[in-house]
DNA sequence: TTCATTATTTGACCTAAGTCAAATTTCGCG
DNA sequence: CGCGAAATTTGACTTAGGTCAAATAATGAA
């Protein structure tokens, strides 16, 4: 399924020089620090964000308690996929991790450009199918695997974010207690 | 949310007569009998079935125990998400829970079509949108509803689906034992 | 360096939900 | 109608994971 990922690659690549200027035409280059909201609860999603470099994440809140739903690094899309798609507000924050730089391009301006270059509708459909895969990856998970095996889960299949990101974000991106984790790692 | 349904129902009213007709002329209508089985386990899904009439489900075995993922009624459109996607093999089945009338849609055919009719390639797009904002919704539940919530909600919001579906269905769908959720009814 | 803050671990106890086993209830069918 | 299989409930017990509280450990700014 990874995979995925190097076909849109290689979709994109494939894609005439005047629909990616275009592209860039509507996309800019943005620096944000650590702790930074490139997003808040009851916004609406009016950008996405290709991360470039540094790491961030979106989550919401659940009786007051912060719940990641998903973690970004470089060459990762940031957005509130429901937001974004249905372009009302939402109760998803997203939130620079460290210090990020972003390539932010406009919903609006991305949709006009759909209309002008159809290539950018299949992209669109590419990108709508491999987030659906990863949120059915992650139900699953959620579905039928116990706390350790998601942990040891992400700790094989994404190394990076256990080295990376404080335990606290990650237990809650787990769907498990700060202190559940702690004990799953001390016994392996 | 819901109402992308309605949306995605006014943008197929809104494409001209030539491009329903080859949807029409690449579709074609089926029976099954209940207990049927539309998908299995490893084989590619190499269609999409809209189902007309009835009730279906999508399941996966895990550990030899049946989970299921998706319940189908009137209109709801039933595949194998990654595995007709990528056109992979992929875990799940596709079963009928009655008889059902379905409209059949072959992968290759439909990705022809969309090469020569564009509004398909939107439509296309729409559909992966609404089956990633539900697939989010249903992670929402199971990462921060308690298995007493996820049992409300569905009682709430899909009522049929309660009156429909055998509680050892449900029980597999909302992620817990049939005696969990046959105590939870107990207690209201 | 040092202190203060934040992150992580550990302990004691609690609770939601699971498992296994045994009733019941419901239902399709002869 | 009546029986056998399937569906659902109930009981007794176990367990994964949560909560609250306190103790360490790690970090970063002055």
């Amino acid at each position: 399924m990874t995979s995925y990922l190097e076909k849109i690659a290689s979709y994109i690549k494939s894609i005439d020089s005047e629909t990616l200027t275009e592209l860039q035409r509507i996309s800019s280059e943005k620096k944000y620090k650590k702790g930074d909201l490139l997003l808040r609860q009851n916004e609406i999603c009016e950008k996405s964000y290709l991360l470039l470099s540094g790491i961030a994440r979106k989550y919401y809140l659940n009786d007051g308690k912060e719940i990641t739903t998903e973690l970004y690094f470089e060459n990762d899309l940031a957005v509130s996929f429901e937001s974004y798609t249905l372009q009302q507000p939402g109760r998803e924050f997203i939130e620079a991790l460290t210090d990020i730089t972003v390539s932010i391009t406009h919903y609006q301006a991305f949709q006009d450009a759909k209309t002008k270059y159809p290539k950018l509708v299949t992209l669109d459909l590419m990108l709508a199918e491999y987030y659906g895969m990863w949120v059915e990856h992650r139900l699953f998970q959620f579905h039928t695997m116990t706390a350790t095996e998601r942990y040891l889960d992400i700790l094989t299949k994404s190394p990076h974010i256990v080295q990376a990101v404080p335990l606290t974000i990650i237990a809650s991106y787990l769907g498990i207690s700060l202190e559940t984790l702690s004990r799953i790692r001390a016994r392996i």
